[in-house]
DNA sequence: ATAATTTATTGTAACGTTTTCATAAGAGAT
DNA sequence: ATCTCTTATGAAAACGTTACAATAAATTAT
């Protein structure tokens, strides 16, 4: 291995010297940094990061900290999609990412708990957001660097974190289905412990509230994901004695499955029943028919939060912020005029 | 930061005595070792990886390269779930995983160059396996520790990998078609670059041929993966003056396409067509039909590829070697008797 | 011409571990 | 009682880097 004294001694400098070079600190002369470059390249020189993150104190990493794998959630092409999102950035900045799972909670903790204390990271990315987390408890316990994707369950405004505007987005998805003349309209979601859902359907709720639309307990129907992709919220919404003309689902992957029963009992969509549905993944645009759906843009969630993280890890008195990314409506064939 | 000397003291020991008990060197008595892990516990002491890594020599992490994003197939619920394997014997054996990604070719051997050079990992697991990748050479040359997901290019006795016996399992699933009486078998891959396809294909053209049944060129298509899911194939398929009744189908992902554009053109599956496909990602049982389709045990695959890693990465002499992932073909229902 | 200031560079300590070598104390052998 | 042999511990060097204080040289001010 290369060290920093090699070059020194190749170019005749100290060591001290060549450190400068590699920071391209001012006070190093433009001969001596031309000539200690040039033997960092003869040499093949490369910074070894263990000894500069011992004195420096910065790691230049971030980690990123999936949900608990129990759960079927996480084939979800969103984390490849949020992971593209911030490797790019990381990429940009020659940061590395480190990434941690962990099939329970505990575990999860367990990782989080390593990765600090033992100073693998200079900040967190939680790719997920829960009630009363134990995570995030531990780490505004220990004041450590964090963003969160998603909602955070309390302290809002004292949590950076980067989320859509769900609640408008479902507003408006519904205000959708509503201008194109139905009034029977229900709403499929994922469990009630996440933000996202109840902020979805908040502005469902909101929708059917402007246009003066009745609201219907059983029109409301939250599912667990894993459980068949919707398949009994579908046989349910079926059974009611007036059925709706159309749903707003959550989550496309969801929009599958519901697309799928929908079909099978013999419901045409979007003829009998309209969808639409929210994430844009790649999924929603080959499905038949087409998904229409809310694009929340997942690549610029990871983005975002990865430019947040690192701005908040060089300086930690930034204030906490809450960055709102634009979503956008597809248009495409799940939904139809009614009648 | 409470650091070895801070429990040294608290224990009125020396710090290699530590230092030795956090190895569990035999040579500490049992009494000492009590009396300091009581006071690591009660200061909350956790050991600086960096400090470690710098004079071991060893950073107890791996890394995982993405292909590049530049490709949809990112989006392939495949990735979150080898991650998931990776990441679980990452877990048990108290590693890190560093995850490197790039939109580019050149952007990826960029990252490794970084990840070897500043030795940030003692070794790197390759989530593709492509034609001629000049980050296999920069491994080769520098004789790096890795260890690949799917088929090496070349030298196969040379490079440790894990894969699937893909041939059979294209052999076999064709042969479930041939057994249930389909004789006009397409076939739908992606690229003729990837190893997968190239074996899927040549097992679906063994089968064939053991069946003695004719092999029409016409009846092989490759497909990008991100061109429409393969909307062109099931078109260029369907105008053919004799339709296939049964088609083999190399990716879930792309069969949900298959299987769209097929109903679009009033084609019936498994009525008409018989679908087969491979991977068995979690949204092809919530299709419509759910298919048929080979388990890869995409999970396994990660998880062996980890484990063959740290192996090598502990002692580099011991000889490379190609770990088979067995795959279970599940039957669902795209698949139907013909006539 | 001398003093004060700026500029470019170096020597050294520090970061938190691990590891080699040395040593003290106790056990066993003579 | 002396000598050797374990066993348990400590002191110190090393890992590769950064950063602070020190110094030498060059420039400017008086």
């Amino acid at each position: 291995m290369v060290t920093i004294k090699d070059v020194a001694k190749e170019t005749g400098v100290s060591p001290s010297t060549v450190s400068r070079v590699i920071a391209d600190n001012p006070r190093i002369s433009p001969d001596t940094k031309q000539k200690v470059r040039e033997a960092m390249e003869r040499l093949g020189y490369h910074t070894n990061i263990h000894a500069r993150n011992l004195v420096a104190k910065s790691t230049k990493a971030i980690g990123a900290i999936m949900p608990s794998s129990a759960n079927k959630a996480l084939q979800n092409p969103f984390f490849p999609e949020v992971l593209r999102g911030i490797g790019s950035v990381i990429h940009e900045r020659q940061y590395s990412l480190t990434l941690s799972s962990g099939e329970t909670e505990q575990e999860i903790l367990e990782e989080v708990q390593r990765m600090v204390f033992g100073s693998y990271v200079d900040g967190l990315i939680l790719l997920y957001s829960r009630v009363e987390d134990p995570v995030v408890a531990f780490l505004e316990e220990r004041d450590f660097p964090y963003v969160m994707i998603g909602k955070p369950f309390d302290r809002l405004e004292e949590i950076t974190h980067v989320d859509n505007d769900n609640f408008m987005a479902g507003k408006q998805i519904t205000n959708h289905l509503i201008a194109r003349g139905h009034e029977k309209i229900a709403f499929i979601g994922g469990s009630k412990d996440l933000f996202v859902t109840r902020d979805r359907e908040s502005g469902y709720l909101a929708a059917l509230a402007d246009a003066d639309l009745p609201h219907h307990e059983d029109y409301v129907i939250h599912t667990e994901f894993l459980k068949s992709g919707g398949k009994e919220a579908v046989e349910q919404l079926l059974s009611l004695p007036i059925r709706p003309t159309g749903i707003v689902v959550t989550d496309d992957l969801m929009s599958l499955g519901v697309l799928s029963t929908l079909e099978e009992s013999g419901v045409q969509v979007p003829g009998d029943i309209s969808l639409v549905s929210f994430n844009n993944v790649y999924l929603s645009e080959i499905t038949r028919p087409a998904l229409t759906t809310v694009d929340i843009n997942i690549y610029e969630l990871g983005a975002q939060s990865a430019r947040a993280l690192i701005e908040r890890t060089v300086d930690k008195t930034i204030p906490p912020k809450r960055i709102i990314v634009p979503y956008t409506i597809i248009y495409r064939g799940s939904v139809k005029e009614y009648p």
